[in-house]
DNA sequence: ATCAATGCAAATCCTTTGCAATCGC
DNA sequence: GCGATTGCAAAGGATTTGCATTGAT
């Protein structure tokens, strides 16, 4: 899975510490950084592993145990989501919007967002015919690419 | 979580070997022993754990690491389906019927199961419009008994 | 007899945690 | 300064694997 890291504009800087403020959490270098990598990917979804590849620098990288420190505390905050995406470990993405489910490619690992509000609706009432309130869900959609050249083995992740 | 063993009839014995044939596989006694465990407990979901705990007798046990080797194998038969139910740790559920979904409940853990053909189709419309050919899916309801005294902790897993 | 399956323990992967050092407020 | 946060390395939980032994056909 590779992952580069684009510039970040000081205006970046400003928005993130704001989001940490509004949610009681110090601001720290380590914080700024997860939030400021997760902006900055260009795909939305990473593991703790990834963002440790994209802010590994010598002499100066954060270690991977206050990675995941971070991520749980953002995740607590509602500032990131994890999931599974059928594979062993968590990803995180930057909670930009509203919940949606995923799509993914079991051959090239693309991931594509979605959200269906009839599914929703029917979901509510399943739970509901089975004694139970439904608090969240997951869903996750697992297929192949149809265009074989979108479908570039790993290249998508 | 909790699990017993009831009496398993010799008529079981002789359609597990039948079903072992059947999918190619070596008639051992572990194999056996595993089916007949998730045959014979009464939820439907047990992890590898469970079933470990079931078949453990002194001098007698299955290794863990066997038992994982046996699960794989029955999945890859579709002997057994292998699910993530929200803990970090695979359930397995005899194969008894066609595919289904699952709603937990976060605080007694009991797992009912659904099947929604609505849902099933949209599904396959959503990844379609993607690019997608949809090969599978998962789908995790995650709510609370409404029936509070149905609803005892830990005693539904 | 042959190749597969098992037991056991070690290894692996991902994630969490303990503790001493450091930092934010 | 004080309590929270970090780095580091060790621990943890779940699952897999290597290897010598045992077992199925």
């Amino acid at each position: 899975m590779i992952v580069t890291q684009n510039n970040v504009e000081t205006d970046d800087n400003e928005y993130i510490t704001e989001l940490l403020r509004k949610v009681k959490l110090k601001i720290t270098a380590p914080r700024i950084k997860v939030i400021q990598a997760m902006l900055s990917m260009k795909q939305k979804h990473a593991t703790a592993a990834d963002i440790h590849n994209i802010l590994f620098k010598p002499n100066e990288s954060l270690s991977l145990g206050t990675i995941y420190r971070v991520l749980n505390l953002l995740s607590e905050k509602k500032i990131v989501n994890r999931h599974r995406l059928g594979t062993d470990s968590y990803f995180y993405e930057f909670n930009r919007d509203s919940h949606h489910d995923h799509i993914v490619c079991l051959e090239c690992g693309k991931i594509v967002e979605f959200k269906d509000t009839v599914i929703e609706e029917r979901q509510n009432e399943i739970a509901n015919k089975h004694g139970m309130k439904l608090r969240k869900h997951t869903m996750l959609l697992i297929g192949k690419c149809q265009d074989q050249s979108a479908c570039e083995k790993g290249e998508n992740i």
